[in-house]
RNA sequence: GUCCCCGUAGCUCAGAAGGAUAGAGCGCGAGAUUCCUAAUCUCGAGGUCGGCGGUUCAAAUCCGCCCGGGGACACCA
């Protein structure tokens, strides 16, 4: 699937602090650095000798200044050595640059951390833009399955992550509350409740099966038979049945999403686009641009003048409006309410449908990019090794809220984040139920949970309370563990405005669980309650209350649990 | 036919938008508990990054061609 992504690549805060530095230091001897300096790249090497800070300018240098990268590094080292930023500089590999930073520098990333706490590293105003988020969006003709779950966890979380990085976001749900589907649960339900009495009475041939429309069928039978049984039209008693269930589902969907932990704030609703004439509204306004022409006696918007395949029919020769005619004006109706840009969430099924709309839209005035899809692709179950087998059709699937109420609401969201939205994803459901490292849920929430344990006894066997304000001197941590722990709480905030801006939200998990691996590990090799040194004692204390807010900061994000005792 | 996505360890997948010896989890093999939670950790084996060219100091990553898998191309919603 393609990837929608802002082109810009992420500028996150402290790379780009730190490179504004370096350049500076170097241009005093080596001008041509300027020249090359988009192209300079602060990274983050995997491997911790290889220092906190990789730099790759002397590779960069070796054309305009005829040398080897080597002897331009060793230059450059000199230069940065002077720099109090970093308590080590070397030169490694053909021409790396390795900094290390120092402790003193830590020290200052710790203390934002507790000033910050579960929203370290996330803008403090939300002025960056308001931008829109829709997402879910499901037909109310049914529970909402696990599609739509993952759906609604990466839509949920991308909304978080561009509040962390400054967006004002609205989260939207279109209800597609008007056309065949709708007329189809009707049918369904009215059949459902004419086999009460009649089991004969025909079942519409592509009606929906699940046992909940023969459950909402009994209902109307219970409380409203007489009424339906009295309308002469048939017609008039499918509306009926349409209206009463599509109501009920749509409830539903609110309320299972809510115990989910997504709430939406605009409802959407298709049918309002027809009654309103924003239909019309929006046609007439392509109209007025000439992009509009009739043709074998059907209407046609001239997409192809924005990238479109073809053009694309929005008023059927039977006179009646197509699809796309509701999403043009759907999306003129986003457009005029002014966002930045907007952002929807979709199955993946409908990735050849996104250059129409998004010609559409353009021809709305706004960039290209103003329009961007996050696709979603296929969730497969699996128990015991096999896969379970899901059909809507045949009504045998299983539904997301059977899901979390099996397996818990953290191990659903934790899972479906796992991968890429954009790539299938096999959803284990003895994994999630396991109680053991080899469940990332339970590694990483285990690792809140081992902190908070540790806080509780340490204020049980010294009287010192680590959940109180303290002050610590980090120069004490000396340890390499301690060092790399403090490297990576640093580099937070930019790993998950990376993730922000990528659309990626996947990534968290793969940074809490990175964390939360790192801290295992110093757990299991050194002491933290250490009365008899009181000062360290502090200290790691300290560090270990900036890790729990870092997870902290990082479960918020998700939507996960920091479970406290497990 | 046109277009899009994917191909990395036995399996499931990462790979900080071109960097150092390609990583993790599971599985496999070997170990650790008078201990703040063993719901944890340590070590090891395992690779032609689908193939062939190209771009450059440097390619799993970018470009071209080929092979294999999946998907999209409605006056459907």
């Amino acid at each position: 699937m393609i990837k929608y992504y802002l082109k810009k690549p992420a500028r996150s805060k402290m790379k780009e602090e730190i490179k504004e530095k370096i350049v500076e230091q170097i241009s005093k001897e080596i001008p041509e650095v300027e020249k090359i300096k988009d192209r300079i790249k602060i990274e983050i090497p995997k491997e911790d000798k290889f220092g906190d800070i990789a730099l790759n300018v002397a590779f960069l240098l070796a054309k305009p200044l005829k040398k080897k990268p080597v002897e331009i590094a060793g230059q450059i080292k000199e230069i940065l050595e002077k720099m109090e930023d970093f308590s080590k500089v070397e030169v490694a590999g053909a021409g790396f640059i390795n900094l290390f930073l120092s402790r003193s520098y830590y020290a200052s990333v710790l203390k934002r951390i507790l000033e910050e706490k579960d929203r370290y590293g996330a803008a403090k105003e939300l002025n960056r833009g308001r931008i829109n988020v829709e997402f879910v969006s499901a037909n109310p003709t049914g529970p909402l399955h696990l599609g739509h779950g993952r759906g609604a966890v990466v839509g949920n979380v991308q909304s978080n992550l561009y509040q962390y990085i400054g967006y004002k976001v609205e989260r939207e749900f279109y209800i597609n509350d008007a056309g065949n589907q709708i007329k189809k649960l009707g049918e369904s339900v009215y059949a459902r409740f004419r086999q009460i009495e009649d089991p004969t009475y025909p079942f519409p041939e592509d009606g929906y099966h699940g046992e909940y429309i023969k459950e909402i069928a009994e209902h109307l039978h219970r409380y409203e038979r007489e009424k339906l049984l009295s309308m002469v039209d048939e017609k008039q008693a499918i509306d009926f049945c349409a209206e009463f269930a599509k109501e009920l589902l749509l409830e539903r969907i609110k309320n299972d999403l809510k115990e989910f932990g997504v709430e939406f704030d605009i409802w959407f609703s298709e049918k309002k686009l027809y009654t309103s004439g924003k239909v019309d509204e929006a046609i007439q306004f392509l109209r007025e641009k000439g992009l509009i022409y009739e043709k074998d006696g059907a209407v046609w918007v001239k997409t192809t003048m924005y990238g479109d395949d073809k053009d694309r029919v929005i008023i059927k020769s039977d006179g009646t409006y197509t699809y796309f005619a509701g999403d043009i004006a759907y999306h003129y109706d986003k457009f005029k309410r002014g966002y930045d840009f907007i952002v929807n969430v979709w199955g993946a099924d409908h990735h050849g449908y996104f250059p129409r709309l998004r010609a559409a839209v353009m021809a709305f005035g706004v960039p290209e990019d103003w329009i961007r899809v996050i696709f979603i692709q296929l969730v497969k179950l699996f128990r015991n090794g096999q896969e379970v087998k899901m059909s809507k059709r045949s009504g045998s699937f299983v539904t997301l809220k059977e899901l979390i109420e099996e397996v818990g609401k953290d191990a659903v969201i934790y899972f479906f984040l796992t991968k890429d939205s954009n790539t299938h994803l096999n959803f284990d459901i003895d994994l999630a139920l396991k109680k053991s490292s080899e469940n990332p849920v339970y590694y990483v929430q285990y690792a809140h949970a081992r902190i908070c344990s540790v806080f509780r006894e340490t204020k049980e066997r010294t009287g010192f309370d680590p959940e109180q304000d303290f002050t610590a001197d980090i120069q004490l941590l000396k340890e390499e563990t301690e060092r790399v722990l403090m490297k990576y709480l640093s580099f937070i905030p930019d790993l998950i405005a990376d993730a922000a801006e990528k659309q990626q939200p996947h990534k968290l998990t793969q940074i809490t669980y990175q964390l939360a691996s790192e801290f295992h590990y110093y757990y299991n090799n050194f002491k933290f309650i250490t009365p008899d040194d009181e000062n360290l004692m502090k200290a790691r204390l300290y560090l270990l209350k900036a890790i729990r807010e870092a997870l902290r900061t990082l479960f918020r994000l998700m939507g996960i649990t920091p479970v406290e005792r497990m």
